[in-house]
DNA sequence: CACCAGGCAAGTA
DNA sequence: TACTTGCATGGT
């Protein structure tokens, strides 16, 4: 059995080959990125995408003005992406953090440590651990591995994670044996996705799927 | 009709 | 500490 420095590596030389580059997370603005992020939580990308135009098209789509806006606006808003009530309010919750520490400017943000950085964000109602290291590393482009669901399904199903290993150690495990390089770290969730989508589905069965056999 | 979707926090024992 | 539950609409 191979060191799992070289698992990670032939697992990802693997996904790239067959998937490409994924150049994930469109977005036009890095605060774009990072709202999404929240409100894509347990929720379709596709919803979402369909929320941040229509906010677009309202002009809505400014810190300042998404936190001007009554909560009950908001979760209006919201309502195609499900937990609208809830979102709403994490959204605010997130500005308010946003405005006061970095005066709404993802620029200054960035320029936090990610060491700090993390913590803060974690300490804000309605960001978790996914969503903190989304906004770190697809908004803010710090090297901070993110695993979502797709990414414990693959993790767990080609025995590369014990059953019962917590978000911070499966993180861990990718941090502790990568180099921290956000452009590694972003195409490599992007593939857990894409792989996770297409083939390693919640109900068994992946025909196909170029890991079939792998682990 | 059943199940799934880039989670999180509060409550329970 | 480790489960369980509420949140809720839209796609497949």
């Amino acid at each position: 059995m191979a060191h799992l420095k070289d698992r990670l590596q032939d697992l990802y030389q693997r996904l790239f080959s067959f998937f490409g580059p994924q150049g994930w997370w469109p977005g036009d603005t890095p605060f774009e990125v990072a709202l999404g992020a929240i409100l894509t939580q347990n929720t379709n990308w596709l919803n979402v995408a369909r929320v941040m135009e229509d906010l677009k098209a309202k002009r809505l789509l400014d810190p300042a003005a998404l936190l001007n806006l009554p909560a009950h606006e908001l979760a209006k808003l919201f309502k195609p992406l499900g937990y609208y009530n809830l979102k709403a309010a994490r959204v605010k919750n997130f500005l308010a953090f946003f405005a006061q520490r970095f005066s709404s400017s993802m620029q200054a943000m960035s320029e936090e440590p990610l060491e700090k950085l993390r913590p803060a964000l974690l300490s804000v109602k309605g960001v978790g651990p996914e969503t903190a290291d989304s906004i770190l590393l697809y908004a803010l482009h710090l090297p901070s591995f993110v695993i979502d669901a797709y990414t414990f399904r693959v993790l767990h199903r080609h025995n590369l994670a014990m059953d019962g290993m917590s978000y911070e150690e499966l993180r861990s495990l990718f941090m502790d044996h990568l180099p921290p390089d956000v452009s590694l770290y972003q195409e490599f969730h992007a593939l857990f996705v894409k792989v996770g989508k297409e083939f390693c589905r919640p109900q068994p069965r992946c025909p196909g799927c170029p890991l079939e056999g792998w682990g």
